[in-house]
DNA sequence: ATGTTAATTGCAACTTAATTGCATTGTACT
DNA sequence: AGTACAATGCAATTAAGTTGCAATTAACAT
């Protein structure tokens, strides 16, 4: 049950460090972006030690393969998730800082209009939903 | 020809400094949000010197005073741009970095689906499309 | 098993956006 | 003109992220 990504990434010739097989792993069972800090921080909790500097590269390595997309969710740091999950964006709880994702069908519409109202050879898109989760409310 | 938000400011008590009424005049007629920096550097092109921490504290109570708003459009910068104009989005052009408004129709679709999808109380959303604009291409 | 090689890592220094403390300046009001 | 306190400049600081370089180590060959 080793991960696709791994897999792919060592065919490439890539080498399987500790890092970057946790890195990848924690990104594949976490249903919401990470930051690279809280990355940093959920290593250190299973026991791995690496500089924040390596969780930078690796992030930066995932993005230029393909693996892993930014995600703009904050104004002050990035969250990164995995690729190739089904479409989807984000609900940001104001009060506790928690991350859902959603997904929307009348979304398809939006994009539509977009194309055609703009000159824009539109490539991607970021939305993001911010507010109070039930917890909070 | 003053500015209402000028003027509200100064019922409010608050003083009408150079940089104060620059600042707002910039934004007003900009039709696109605009970072600290270059909001900074603008200033300084129409002839007024001021330190770039007035230009992010001006910011900070403008966003206060609820007469600006906070655009995420890049990962390194935030961009603001004046409040109550009629609701819209923004196109970012990957190569040369402009920044266009876009209106869409079909957002109200989307914005109602997403609250009766989900249990989060949303007060606000963000949503940009990147791409390149019809120079770039 | 051991050696080789280049990918990966750690460390320290650096960059850039943004924030803060504090002394000074200047707007608005008397 | 004089006063009060909002606004500003300056220098130092914070925090996210990046970079150069030497040391380490995964993967492959022998």
């Amino acid at each position: 049950m080793k991960s696709d990504s791994l897999q792919t990434l060592k065919e490439k010739g890539h080498r399987i460090t500790q890092a970057r097989s946790a890195i990848i792993e924690l990104l594949e069972n976490t249903d919401r972006p990470i930051a690279a800090k809280s990355l940093y921080t959920m290593l250190e909790r299973i026991g791995i030690k690496v500089n924040i500097t390596t969780v930078y590269r690796e992030l930066e390595f995932l993005l230029q393969e393909n693996i892993i997309e930014k995600v703009p969710l904050k104004d002050t740091e990035l969250h990164y998730e995995m690729k190739g999950r089904p479409h989807h964006h984000h609900l940001l709880c104001t009060s506790c800082g928690n991350i859902e994702d959603i997904a929307l069908e009348s979304e398809h519409t939006l994009l539509e209009e977009a194309h055609t109202v703009s000159a824009y050879n539109i490539k991607r898109h970021s939305l993001a939903f911010y507010g109070q989760c039930p917890k909070c409310q």
